[in-house]
DNA sequence: AGGCAAATAT
DNA sequence: CATATTTGCC
């Protein structure tokens, strides 16, 4: 049994520091490392100093020693079972609370794959890989070694102290000294979350339930409770896309004439990705923030949004931007790296600010960019450099038809709307999944008020209107 | 279990 | 205050 005695020993001067041991200890508890670390040249570690690059690029130093510390020697063949590592856990909180006056974090039990990125870049993922976690586990490990190592090499120019006290802060639970001994919070990181997404994909969206995608994430930390709560929000998440790809293509759709120009005039604020694989792979995100049915679907056929990619396409999206978030536009001649504070900037007033630049846009004149899932198009358009004034009026023009689909986008009449609206219904009928999953998607936000007193059309008149090209709607009264 | 929504944490 | 994640309920 390994011994959780060396806990004692961490000094507690610095608590943001003792934090983020107490994190990557956990994590290596998490890891069923056991056979993976030699306990004795650990020990000889006494001065164990552990680096972790963040996502900023910025890095956390974390000036360590543990001392006297023990893994599992021995905890068994690969590692801890279950219930041996919930009593790890239990040892490891009891001594983090009665003798550190730590949180009890049993913290971020999941791997740090971020740190893991560094090196291991092509990482072969499966479902069948279950095995290799242990190797890849240790990879983590030595990469956190190695950036350790590398880091305090080149990058302690200045002094350290300010960096290890300053930018350790992790996502600490600082107060929440384990009252109520609710779960940490999984931090999904870009490399779960990609597994994550990989898995349901592979399940195929639509089937994907939480203990087959836990199954084939391979990832021992996490619980179905964790997956079920990520899909959720997966789900939803993928909801809104694909509303706003039909928002977008419909109006896409009413405006042609716009879209080829600025398409002819290589304006990449303009530029529409169209429906099938017209769009050059150069820039998969030359929508600027419009939105586009997926150019090329994935094996499984799933035609999502190719924005999706946003949401970690394994295969698609290796940027370093958080996953939620709106990839950069790297055509745009005034692209803000986003920062990547928050997964969610997929809605409008995010997206404007991290995809047009203040100094030309200082106030943006129309407020109802506030509007949930403001599509980015009018943004683009409005306030692209270098449009010609013809095309603004031709924008403008349009204006009061994109604002109307903007803000009714909410609501099950619109977005259908949108989709019927185009003006020749051949060239544009999205696919039933999409349909449907926009119909889902309104209904579950049914009552979004519509600004600027707009008004959608009539129930009526959305349904005879889609009767007449044949779409036929599924009643999923949920009442 | 799975899905959803309320509760809660950050 | 918004978002992300956990919890609880059906």
């Amino acid at each position: 049994m390994p011994t959780w005695a060396g806990m004692t020993h961490v000094k507690v001067e610095e608590e943001d520091v003792d934090e983020k041991k107490v994190e990557i200890l956990d994590s290596l508890i998490s890891m069923n490392l056991t056979q993976c670390i030699d306990s004795s040249s650990m020990k000889e570690e006494e001065d164990f100093n552990f680096q972790f690059l963040e996502q900023s690029g910025t890095k956390l130093e974390c000036d360590n020693s543990l001392e006297g510390f023990h893994f599992g020697n021995g905890g068994g063949v690969g590692g801890f079972n279950e219930d041996t590592r919930e009593q790890l856990d239990a040892d490891m909180d009891a001594a983090c609370t009665t003798v550190l006056d730590l949180p009890a974090t049993s913290s971020s039990m999941c791997l740090d794959f971020e740190s893991l990125d560094s090196v291991d870049g092509q990482e072969t993922n499966g479902p069948d890989e279950s095995i290799e976690i242990g190797e890849e586990e240790a990879l983590l490990l030595a990469a956190a070694a190695t950036a350790a190592d590398e880091s305090s090499d080149r990058e302690s120019i200045g002094p350290v102290e300010q960096t290890s006290s300053s930018q350790c802060r992790n996502k600490g639970s600082k107060g929440a000294a384990s009252s109520g001994r609710r779960k940490t919070k999984v931090d999904w990181t870009q490399e779960l979350h990609r597994r994550f997404v990989q898995a349901v994909e592979q399940l195929g969206v639509e089937k994907a339930i939480p203990s087959r995608i836990l199954e084939l994430m391979g990832v021992q930390c996490l619980t179905r409770h964790n997956i079920a709560s990520h899909l959720q929000k997966y789900r939803s998440h993928r909801r809104h896309m694909i509303a706003r790809d039909v928002e977008a293509a419909s109006w896409r759709h009413r405006r042609p004439l716009t879209w080829a120009r600025s398409q002819q005039e290589g304006n990449a604020w303009l530029a529409p990705i169209q429906t099938s694989s017209s769009f050059p792979a150069a820039h998969p995100y030359a929508s600027a923030g419009l939105p586009t049915i997926q150019p090329r679907l994935p094996a499984h056929g799933h035609h999502i949004g190719a924005h999706l990619v946003v949401w970690g396409h394994p295969t698609v999206d290796h940027s370093p931007t958080h996953m939620w978030q709106q990839p950069p536009v790297n055509t745009l001649p005034f692209s803000q790296e986003p920062d990547s504070s928050t997964y969610w900037q997929q809605t409008a007033p995010a997206c404007i600010d991290s995809w047009t630049h203040p100094s030309i846009f200082p106030a943006f004149p129309y407020p109802f960019f506030g509007a949930p899932y403001a599509p980015s198009f009018c943004a683009s358009q409005l306030v692209a450099p270098g449009i010609t004034s013809n095309e603004r009026s031709l924008m403008d023009e349009s204006l009061p038809v994109a604002l109307y689909q903007t803000t009714a986008i909410d609501s099950d009449i619109s977005a259908a709307a949108g989709a019927a609206a185009c003006s020749k219904p051949s060239d544009f009928l999205p696919p039933q999944e999409i349909l449907d999953a926009v119909i889902s998607e309104a209904l579950a936000n049914p009552c979004t008020p519509l600004p600027l007193g707009l008004k959608p059309p009539s129930v009526a008149a959305v349904m005879a209107e889609l009767f007449r090209q044949g779409i036929n709607i599924v009643a999923t009264s949920t009442s």
